[in-house]
DNA sequence: ACTCAAAAATGAGTCTACTCCGCTTTATCG
DNA sequence: CGATAAAGCGGAGTAGACTCATTTTTGAGT
């Protein structure tokens, strides 16, 4: 009996085998973590971010299905704390225009302090093959644009606005504008500063054509 | 005298060396689009193509930077074919609608048609490195915009519209919604048989909310 | 015709992401 | 406990993009 009390997967107390396979997957997190942001993306061999999570080279490849994915795992993380934050201020009012650009905030300082990283995200997220980590994020953008829409729908109801108003229509091009914005900063085609201006214009202007009676 | 006969650099005719390298330039385009078209971006190695333009490995990258820019200068040229049928299109009338879809439609043609390349062409012009075919794409994909700014601009002044219109603005808007719905279809998020109607009708809507009068 | 510096071509070598298969550890059952 | 199966691990090996030191070609000057 005491033999066989060895709560195994199931129980609260995983099996050994469970945790140190969570263990392994939270070095390989933190490796990966800080070696992109010291050296960025390109700079950070896969070779490296093995030896700092103290496995073998080949077992990194068991815990993600490429260095891509690594990053994308890191970044949902990070953009996962700002979206919280993010989705706050959209809460607590302000207009509209500054609930929404409130969502894509954390997209915006992540372009600006980690350029890279960034950049390599987006890229992976829409272009890259499948895999858990990008398939959350694909989530995550889609969870923002309907955000946005929630943003939208609340403003109509609460002031005097047009009715026959196509919300997801209406959020679907809010949030182009502002995503390709996103990109043609990593671009660099785009002047970063005054760019919470730029984008808070752009919203204002799309909620006064789209939305608002005239 | 006909020793001397050797028009070098400058006259109509090249001389043997700038002849000679345009030739490789000729056999290279060639073989990488053949290749690209047949076996898809991925399939195909570099050292195939050197071997098909009857090149040594290394002097392939004398002439593109690396491999993404091979597939940049191919699609470029495909692309520009489609460009001018669709600048036809959109000089020819019809509605602004029509005439905006028709600029789109020669790089919708492509991605349904050579899915892969497309994919990685996009990829490679928003987040590849820089280099001369890539360059070419990113002008020629502003010159998008701009012609539907000027679509948009004939449509304002021939008929009844709002004189307040922004209409850069309006182009803009348009554009990034199509990008962004073209990415999409990359992305596999949309179903690429009503695509044009549905591609067609997002413009109506937003030519219809932010310019005509109503 | 010959010389020589600049331009172009070359392919062996490097670097690194990723795979594959044999080994080790862990859990299960009689 | 011992046997056996299953899961996890690792590192040598592979493939392929790209580099660079060396060689070859070119054409202007003499």
């Amino acid at each position: 009996m005491s033999s066989t009390a060895l709560t195994p997967p199931g129980g609260q107390g995983l099996g050994r085998r469970e945790r140190k396979k969570q263990d392994t997957q939270r070095r390989i997190f933190e490796a990966a973590d800080t070696l992109f942001e010291q050296k960025g993306y390109a700079a950070v061999t896969t070779q490296e971010v093995a030896e700092a999570a103290d496995i073998g080279a080949g077992t990194l490849f068991r815990y993600a299905k490429n260095k891509a994915e690594l990053l994308i795992m890191v970044m949902n993380e990070r953009l996962r704390l700002g979206a919280e934050r993010g989705l706050v201020i959209a809460e607590q009012g302000g207009s509209p225009a500054e609930a929404i650009v409130g969502l894509v905030e954390p997209l915006l300082q992540a372009a600006l302090t980690q350029p890279e990283n960034t950049s390599v995200f987006q890229r992976e997220v829409l272009f890259g093959v499948d895999g858990p980590y990008r398939a959350e994020a694909l989530r995550r953008i889609q969870e923002l644009e309907d955000a946005m829409a929630t943003v939208l729908a609340r403003h109509a109801t609460t002031h005097r606005n047009r009715r026959d108003a196509d919300i997801p229509r209406v959020a679907n091009t809010i949030f182009s504008v502002l995503y390709v914005k996103l990109i043609r900063l990593e671009l660099g085609r785009v002047p970063p500063e005054d760019l919470l201006d730029l984008l808070r214009a752009d919203v204002e202007y799309l909620i006064q054509e789209m939305l608002d009676t005239r």
